[in-house]
DNA sequence: CCCTGTTTATACACTT
DNA sequence: AAGTGTATAAACAGGG
């Protein structure tokens, strides 16, 4: 039982800015795109403050989605009906909070801005997007049908739990929940600043975990433990990102920035993925206070993270 | 009508 | 102090 007199442990704002949180649920996802409900159930399933003022919130999620460069929008096909598109997140944001701090990266996502300030190029961000995206759809489909057929599953339908094996690499996204995790306890000192209630005391970088339902959530639903090293920042195998994949029809065309989309082709020829792991609540929920908001907690060391392997992967393109 | 998505504006916190 | 990133509010348009 939560202490008496406090409202449950899992009202707390967890730690997260609404762009790791959108970015987590994305990256939940195995095909990493979600429908804008769907990022909302990922995010209230998980972080009980989140059921509360849902218009509010949502509200300032969905400008997230908007104005930050580093999610993009990809349509439904037409025979996946349902409102509202796809949202992903732009291939080359790499790791946006390797400094640490799921509240306020170091510096906003871009599109054109730091490696390729090239005026001629058609948007970079959908350029990269829709080819990123390709190929992420070549891989998870084939892994999915597969996994479908196995299964029995006939479409692929919504409530399936492919996670298992609709993770045809190794690889998590910088913003994978589980590399958030894995990071956050790798924090040097990061344990030493629990709460008696195993919440971050001072720091935004300890661990986050109790504000999340669901505790074991990545081991139920996502056993992608995987072997350090064999795999790139975008759910595939560094060399796909590098080299093929080129041959590819565009599959999936990234709306935002390009007036030059093709029509015809829309969205990720896959099912519409519900959030994983709708977990029991176990409420571990924290309790400690946010204090994040005042004490200016020195933001941590950087740590050695992924993002420089996606930075190279991403300037060899 | 409600949901989705875009845009503008303001306030605040953090960084430099 | 200025610049930047985030949170929030709100107006508006388009689509199902």
């Amino acid at each position: 039982m939560p202490r008496p007199g406090r409202n449950t442990y899992s009202d707390q704002k967890p730690p997260y800015s609404y762009i790791s949180l959108t970015a987590m649920a994305i990256q939940s996802c195995p095909e990493k795109m979600l429908p804008l409900s769907d990022i909302y159930k990922f995010i209230m399933d998980r972080f009980p403050y989140y059921r509360e003022n849902t218009q509010r919130w949502q509200n300032s999620l969905r400008h997230n989605l908007s104005f930050n460069d580093c999610f993009i929008k990809i349509p439904r096909r037409p025979d996946q009906p349902g409102k509202g598109s796809f949202w992903a997140l732009h291939p080359s944001c790499g790791d946006m909070f390797e400094n640490g701090s799921f509240l306020r990266r170091r510096k906003r996502f871009k599109v054109g801005g730091v490696q390729a300030p090239d005026p001629l190029a058609p948007s970079g961000k959908a350029h990269d997007a829709a080819h990123y995206l390709q190929q992420q759809a070549k891989l998870r489909l084939s892994a999915l049908h597969a996994a479908a057929a196995a299964a029995h599953l006939p479409q692929l339908p919504a409530g399936y739990n492919l996670s298992s094996v609709s993770q045809p690499s190794s690889f998590k996204h910088p913003f994978a929940i589980e590399n958030i995790i894995a990071r956050e306890y790798k924090m040097p000192g990061g344990l030493a600043a629990f709460s008696s209630a195993g919440y971050p005391l001072h720091s935004q970088l300890t661990p986050a975990w109790p504000h999340m339902y669901g505790s074991g959530m990545m081991d139920t639903a996502a056993p992608i433990s995987m072997g350090p090293g064999d795999y790139s920042a975008y759910g595939m195998p560094l060399k796909s990102l590098c080299h093929g994949g080129q041959t590819l029809p565009a599959v999936p065309v990234p709306i935002k920035p390009t007036p030059a989309s093709v029509p015809g082709l829309h969205g990720l020829p896959c099912a519409h993925i519900p959030a994983f792991l709708a977990n029991s609540p176990q409420s571990l929920s924290p309790t400690s206070p946010q204090t994040g908001r005042s004490s200016p907690a020195a933001p941590g060391e950087p740590l050695p993270s992924s993002a420089s392997l996606l930075q190279s992967v991403v300037a060899v393109h």
